[in-house]
DNA sequence: CAGTGGTCTAGACCACTGA
DNA sequence: CAGTGGTCTAGACCACTGA
């Protein structure tokens, strides 16, 4: 019988778990439960919906990590501190990313070398003052305007073949996330001028501002690459949205 | 017995699901499954750690969630395409972000009053053309420093007793927040050169770059405030993590 | 058809908090 | 102590995919 009335959820509109979900979700935006409100436990929610214990766990397990509760054992659930919203930045291969707008893609490479670390090139890359890093120069175009000036060191430990590619063929982000899959980044993201090269590279003028994004990257904490992505302020912005 | 080993494994490290979760992550992090490889289904990973098939399921989920598998009824889990790589992005409270850093904050209102929507302040709100609205121009600051000109518009059907807040001692969010507390917004994050009244409200010159957010919020789909937010490019930028 | 993931149940033991 | 969340098990029915 039990199984028969999952089937009719299914089959007519949600999951338990995402009517639970939903009921919270409600609540909140309507301000039932404001900011600290301590919400009702699994064993209310459990009485309420005549669910399993796991199919409430699960929905507010689901609400903690999207950030809108905050559960604490032995006390309960509260409905979280909404000063903090967030929400997911995504940061992608700038080819694919042109490429699905429709749009036309290609780059010129003003440089492709290994050199010897400056300082704060070692620093970022972890890697010893005065060692062998990859540098690579690079100006990405969509339909044949400058979109992004690419400004890279690459840690030649964790891509010794680096240099061997055709960077007009395939960015360095998507070589580098065939080298190493999976990685951790901090990045920042700031508006300013461009350097003198960059501005010429980028052809706009020294007193356009520019949308940059400093990036560096890692994989199980072992430097990958550090790059320093500079935009026309003109002609990019990153968009996003809130969604609790 | 078991549940001595829960207590065990608890006691000296990882619960199950988090074990499952660690292993299927090392063999992303080494590349073992490539992007979009097949992964071991939930019954291997059930015989592997000889655990339930609910726990194997919940460490799915949780790496399906953070964007590393995809999942497919009927084929099976795959390596998600790690050319989207997502971060979470917060954007907070001004006054709240000043205070963590240990600064002082402090605001001066420049505009409070009630207007006539423009065809673009009606279009963002949802309001007919000519409707009222409320505009605030608040510029905020962090030790004495101009650091963000806010520009702001809201729908006084949302918060009616919007004017009456003392914006010197409770920001528009702060406020706004409390009105309607569960939202969703949209913004823009962009790079651009200040209008010459917030040139002159952030005490820099016209030619200098500023960090732009564009946010407009709605809550269930009812618009409530669109802002835009500048600052100096160079005392402000935005900075986080991908964390995988 | 066998194999896959999607979801649920009814029970269990546990650690934690505050009275 | 009663109440809370954290986690797990062993089973179940289901929809979906491809052979």
């Amino acid at each position: 019988m039990a199984a028969l009335e999952h089937a009719v959820a299914a089959r007519t509109a949600q999951a338990p778990y995402a009517r639970v979900k939903e009921y919270l979700k409600q609540g909140l935006a309507s301000g039932r439960w404001p900011p600290g409100a301590l919400m009702p436990s699994e064993a209310e929610l459990v009485n309420r919906f005549s669910v399993s214990r796991m199919t409430v766990t699960r929905a507010l397990r689901e609400l903690q990590s999207e950030g809108l509760v905050t559960r604490v054992q032995g006390l309960g659930t509260y409905a979280a501190n909404l000063l903090r919203v967030s929400s997911t930045l995504t940061i992608r291969d700038l080819h694919e990313e042109i490429l699905e707008r429709g749009h036309r893609h290609h780059a010129e490479v003003h440089l492709a070398r290994e050199e010897t670390a400056s300082a704060p090139v070692a620093a970022q890359l972890g890697l010893e003052r005065g060692s062998r890093v990859f540098h690579t120069l690079i100006v990405h175009f969509e339909n044949g305007l400058p979109l992004q000036c690419e400004d890279r060191h690459v840690n030649p430990a964790c891509a010794p073949d680096y240099l061997q590619t055709d960077f007009t063929q395939i960015t360095p982000t998507h070589y580098l996330l065939q080298v190493a899959p999976l990685w951790e980044a901090q990045y920042a993201i700031e508006a300013g001028a461009p350097t003198a090269r960059e501005a010429r590279l980028l052809g706009i003028a020294v007193e356009d501002p520019c949308l940059i994004i400093v990036r560096r990257t890692t994989n199980r904490g072992v430097p990958i690459t550090s790059a320093r992505l500079v935009h026309p302020g003109s002609r990019y912005r990153i968009e996003g949205q809130f969604k609790p």
